[in-house]
RNA sequence: GCGCCCGUAGCUCAACUGGAUAGAGCAACGCCCUUCUAAGGCGUAGGUUACAGGUUCGACUCCUGUCGGGCGUACCA
């Protein structure tokens, strides 16, 4: 049982001397200051109402009536308005560090989405092109937040949904035909809105190569289609392998049309009433759900809007069994987001189990201007580009350091330079410098097997190994939230202890025990540096 | 016009569910390498949390309004 859960507990025995209606809800929170211990809880404040009495004399009142045991909590104090403070018992948090070296690369994994089978759906970009650092914060974020599922005990599927079928990639496929007809000389009209990317030349000319003039006479677009599609593909998965995503599954939005889920889709919801025909479109009456205006499911073309396949689509998730389904896109697609739930409520799903994570845009800063992102007109700055420039574990951190509900701005004169100056390697630095006193002590000592950890008396010492029990509860809030720049926050906050211990406290050269004893100490850090860099997906490495 | 998101130090951003004295990095200034990695540390400076009200014992956080920015509001994706 987790400290916190303990001090929820041996409060809320207390609470049972007042006659209360219902049960109030006990928070523990981390105090800012060091002197107000090391966990608070409010509790007093909130029942000042119910109570009719001051704060402070309700604090007293359950400290009074509190039974802990010492083990684990060393003091209780009142303070300010009517706080509880809890102090822990050293005991407790050297069999805390302990529990860390046991646990090892498991240490932060918890049951909170326990058999729960949870598909991430995310990139998801058409074909089209290659991936942009536009792309780079919903792979990477999607990827994270994945492995955050993981950590909290589920089973993770990661799908990419794609359409190769749409209007794009035809465009796609007849910039390439034009780009091959001007590589062998021959009359051709690149067309209106087409794709101006470099890539294109390359497909085109791979094409040249591989079947000469034979395709010259092509009745449509569909060969330089399939060949761009194949070739760009190649290229998303070689970055997506470079930036460490497996992707479990990719699912062509064909499919839905193949199988016949898209017709079944609109008859079920025809069948409901909520589907009606007009000015030879089919309408979906989203102002039924207080939507201003009704929306276009199928074009009077006859072809679908995306609105409708993406009903089907997450249909199609539920379907196979998910207990949650979580979308990553950015916030140009939220509007899609209402019509798809009250979609999928509509066809009798529970819209509880899908799940969304918006990200605001990036903005990307160019000799120290806003630049517009397009893959069709080629101004854009690939993943590839970036990681070439500063590597996967650079690239991966900048997306992941900010909220994914603020704007985030990469500023590429910024990003290039970044060396030195680049957070991630606070992080990695700080797992190198422990690797490398580790080594020397292997080679220098040799240890009993006993390690007396009360030894470890430095306020620096204890400072850091409290740090290190606040990752398991970080790691939770981070997946239930959805926001992986909470791991960041929390190893930076690591890293900074450590670094403050390793000013203070030597290892190498002191008592033997207590060589031994900041030994354990050091090697627990650095085990949940790398657990929590590996969440991240970032590597800790042992020398730099 | 309407809807969603954002506005915090010179810049980029944190602040868990409404908690106690709003924190980091970069930039600036001053120190610290014969000592386990100076990709580091210590110190100084920097704030009316856009603005005006409200709710609360307590507001960066919730509510209302104003201003500023982003996105959406298609028979485009």
């Amino acid at each position: 049982m987790s400290m916190k859960q303990y001090l929820v507990d041996i409060i809320g025995k207390s609470l049972q001397q007042f006659d209360l209606e219902e049960e109030p809800e006990i928070q523990i929170e981390d105090p800012r200051q060091p002197e107000h211990g090391d966990a608070s809880s409010n509790i007093a404040m909130t029942l000042a109402r119910p109570l009719k009495n001051n704060p402070r004399a309700i604090a007293q009142q359950i400290v009074d009536g509190l039974e802990y045991d010492e083990k684990k909590v060393s003091a209780v104090e009142i303070a300010g308005p009517g706080f509880i403070n809890f102090r822990y018992s050293e005991e407790y948090l050297f069999d805390e560090l302990s529990e860390i070296l046991k646990t090892g690369a498991e240490f932060g994994k918890s049951d909170s989405h326990q058999g729960k089978r949870i598909l991430v759906e995310f990139v998801s970009a058409n074909p089209t092109g290659p991936l942009t650092v536009g792309h780079g914060r919903n792979a990477v974020l999607g990827d994270t937040v994945a492995r955050l599922f993981e950590w909290t005990g589920a089973d993770v599927e990661r799908e990419y949904y794609f359409n190769d079928a749409g209007r794009q990639m035809r465009v796609l496929g007849e910039s390439v035909r034009a780009r091959y007809l001007e590589l062998l000389g021959k009359d051709s009209e690149f067309p209106e809105g087409g794709y101006e990317g470099e890539y294109i030349r390359d497909i085109a000319q791979s094409l040249a190569d591989d079947k000469g003039e034979e395709l010259v006479d092509a009745e449509d677009e569909k060969p330089f289609k399939e060949k761009a599609e194949e070739e760009i593909f190649a290229d998303i998965s070689g970055t997506l392998e470079r930036m460490k995503i497996k992707m479990d599954s990719f699912f062509n939005e064909r499919s839905l049309y193949e199988d016949g889920k898209i017709e079944e889709t609109i008859e079920k919801l025809r069948a409901k009433g909520l589907v009606y025909d007009e000015d030879g479109a089919v309408w979906f009456k989203t102002t039924e759900f207080g939507k201003e205006k009704d929306t276009v499911l199928v074009k009077s073309s006859g072809e679908p809007t995306y609105r409708l396949p993406d009903i089907a689509y997450h249909a199609n998730k539920l379907d196979r069994g998910f207990d949650l389904c979580v979308d990553v896109f950015g916030a140009d697609h939220i509007a899609t987001y209402p019509d798809v739930l009250n979609g999928i409520k509509s066809l009798d799903y529970d819209p509880e189990k899908v799940d969304v994570v918006v990200y605001q845009f990036v903005t990307l800063v160019k000799d120290g201007k806003p630049f517009k992102m397009s893959t069709r007109k080629a101004n854009f700055v690939t993943l590839d580009e970036l990681m070439d420039e500063v590597g996967a574990d650079v690239t991966r951190f900048f997306f992941l350091m900010r909220s994914p509900n603020t704007h985030l701005e990469f500023d590429i004169g910024q990003a290039k330079e970044a060396g030195e100056k680049n957070p991630v390697f606070y992080l990695q630095y700080a797992h190198a410098r422990i690797s490398s006193i580790l080594r020397k002590v292997e080679e220098e000592y040799d240890f009993p097997e006993d390690v007396d950890l009360s030894l470890l008396t430095h306020p620096s010492e204890i400072a850091l190994l409290k740090t290190m029990l606040k990752f398991p509860e970080t790691i939770g809030n981070a997946a239930r939230l959805r926001e992986p720049h909470h791991v960041i926050t929390f190893l930076n906050e690591l890293a900074s202890a450590f670094t403050t211990f390793y000013h203070d406290c030597r290892i190498l050269g002191e008592e033997k025990e207590l060589v031994q004893a900041r030994t354990e100490l050091a090697k627990a850090v650095a085990q949940v540096l790398r657990n929590g860099l590996g969440i991240l997906g970032i590597t800790a490495p042992e020398q730099m």
